[in-house]
DNA sequence: TCGGATAGATGGATCGGGTCTAACAATACT
DNA sequence: AGTATTGTTAGACCCGATCCATCTATCCGA
């Protein structure tokens, strides 16, 4: 029997596993209290190998987003000096399209119990910050001013990751995370203090 | 004679003292290769005392800053229901008024040769998305919905923020930061693609 | 069947940021 | 002098993260 996988030791664990023990072990001690050590204990692996699959503790709770963000980021270098509003939020809603509930989601719903209040806020403002600057460069490209762009960007990268709170905070699964965008790409393009 | 000070052990070394080190070290060596205990040792401190001044290792490019802000979000808090774009944009005027060149500016300017740009990255998407959300809240208290007040908070932080950028990076000191931010506050408000 | 070659798992050392505490030092006031 | 107050310090400790050498399991070809 060949071809059932590739030369080498099988894995022993896996992503899921050790998100599985992750996440039990947020809501049980919070974020905080939950050592990597705990997880890998309750995964029953060794603390060594948490770092071959995720690579930091809060990898558990964004490798499935910064997937997504990473993909968008290439998409909108792709677009190249033709980039407009419809084909930026055409990627944009890429992002959302079909996104499931996973850790990420789990911990936006149970934040609270999580303890995750802060740690939750570094961490979407740094992936904010990431796609607002991909949308700043595919704006810069198309011709505007840095500071437009930026102000551009940050707007737009705000209405995914506040789309996907609302979402996630909703309830993952009842609704399309997507409809949600569009909601708030409509408020980007009509920015009125009203 | 009494009245010279306060009881008490007079202070050995100061913010300051503590802060020129560290600047120094940041442009010899790097911000991630200077550890805090280098940082005392050249200010002829013990390491525990650095966390007598500052709260953190990042906490000395940012604390200025971060006490602007946190003004600036107080004077958001008290607009009350009748906060409106233009009480909003005052406030975040404040925020850079006289803003001198401080670490922050020095680290912004020379981010390249400290290998500041991931660090800089993360941090200044921490202290955007903490304005944002003031601006939020003003704008949720006024009577928009979530998701445009983030739309809204995002836009008007990236102004800020984009602003401070652009003005340290022209080498602080020759134009005034707040004459930056009001040409980015113009482009909030005619928020179109180009 | 044997022996690489490959991929994964592991223990342990090391580092640096950050917290905490008990002891110590210097000043003002009485 | 004595005491309260404030600041400094050493040291232990925790945790996330990196690194490396070693060990283990599988596949595949000779």
């Amino acid at each position: 029997m060949s071809g059932t996988g590739r030369a080498g030791r099988p894995k022993a664990s896996s992503r899921e596993t050790l998100a599985e023990a992750a996440c039990e072990l947020f809501l049980e001690r919070g974020y905080e209290a939950t050592s990597v050590a705990d997880i890998t204990q309750r995964a029953g692996v060794s603390r060594s190998s948490f770092f071959n699959y995720f690579s930091s503790k809060s990898d558990v709770l964004w490798s499935g987003l910064d997937a997504r963000l990473a993909q968008a980021s290439e998409q909108l270098s792709a677009l190249g000096t033709s980039a407009d509003a419809a084909a930026v939020d055409a990627v944009l809603r890429g992002i959302l399209a079909d996104f499931a509930p996973d850790p990420l989601a789990l911990a936006m719903r149970n934040r609270a119990a999580m303890g995750l209040d802060d740690e939750l806020a570094r961490d979407s403002a740094v992936r904010h910050a990431r796609l607002a600057a991909a949308v700043s460069h595919a704006a810069m490209r198309a011709g505007l001013t840095p500071i437009r762009a930026d102000v551009l960007g940050a707007a737009r990268a705000a209405a995914v990751m506040s789309s996907l709170r609302v979402w996630a905070e909703q309830g993952a699964g009842s609704s399309d995370p997507e409809d949600v965008l569009s909601v708030a790409l409509d408020a980007v393009d009509d920015l009125r203090w009203r």
